[in-house]
DNA sequence: TTGTGTTTTACGACCTCC
DNA sequence: GGAGGTCGTAAAACACAA
């Protein structure tokens, strides 16, 4: 919708993801990243995320040996993720949750204006989906109707979770930025030197769709 | 354990764009 | 008007110190 999702520019590093569980099992630098984009708050994170159409669902890293990956007991409590398998084809996470298409589940709570499910208020990605997600969102903060349609089928969620996941993970992005930024303005009002540093956005960054979204310029690493 | 703080899903309200 | 954006928030899940 908004017309620049381009303005991917982000580190490798964002996955948070239960830090415990990712020993980085990939590297972003596959991914059509311009050599030297190491800083993602060069201008070069803007340009180098053409929009994708094409989206070989192959990670280096993802395939199931990522496999160090382990999972939390809730996201076991199913099946254990059949997807182990090699390529990245439509997995099946049968991990227990219940991906409940745009519609919602018969079970969701008829008891006033809350619409969430009765019995499970929310469930938990897998390590797996997560990364999928984390994945797309290296590439292209703004996913398009087409990747969120592939992503849903093969990460066996709903296209809303997908939309609502990317919408989460900006919303990440940003408060990480916002607290980034107040620590740099407090450092360089407790120290007066340093004058360039105090929280600016690179000017050259081009911002997230709607431009009143500032914060979306700061870069960040993390 | 448990108390507490943080992160992760999910939603509603509101806004913008087409 | 609909789709999708942000923002704020609820509550489950999780991490971790005491």
């Amino acid at each position: 919708m908004y017309p620049n999702s381009q303005s991917a520019r982000h580190p490798a590093q964002t996955l948070s993801l239960n830090s415990q569980y990712f020993p980085p099992p990939y590297d972003f630098t596959g991914f059509h990243h311009v050599p030297g984009v190491g800083d993602p708050s060069t201008s070069a994170w803007n340009s180098i995320y053409a929009p994708r159409e094409e989206y070989p669902y192959s990670f280096p890293g993802s395939s199931p040996s990522i496999g160090q990956v382990s999972f939390s007991s809730s996201e076991l409590s199913g099946t254990p993720t059949p997807a182990g398998g090699g390529s990245f084809t439509p997995y099946n996470f049968n991990s227990g949750q219940d991906p409940y298409g745009c519609k919602r589940s018969p079970q969701e709570s008829v008891s006033g204006t809350k619409t969430r499910t009765k019995d499970k208020y929310r469930v938990v990605y897998t390590d797996q989906q997560r990364l999928e997600l984390e994945n797309e969102f290296q590439y292209n903060r703004y996913i398009t109707m087409r990747k969120k349609t592939e992503l849903s089928m093969a990460l066996s969620l709903s296209e809303r979770q997908v939309k609502i996941w990317f919408q989460n993970r900006r919303a990440k992005e940003r408060k990480i930025n916002r607290k980034k930024q107040q620590h740099s303005q407090q450092a360089s009002t407790t120290t007066p030197t340093l004058p360039a540093l105090g929280g600016h956005a690179d000017p050259h960054i081009t911002t997230s769709p709607s431009s009143n979204i500032l914060s979306d310029t700061i870069p960040e690493e993390y």
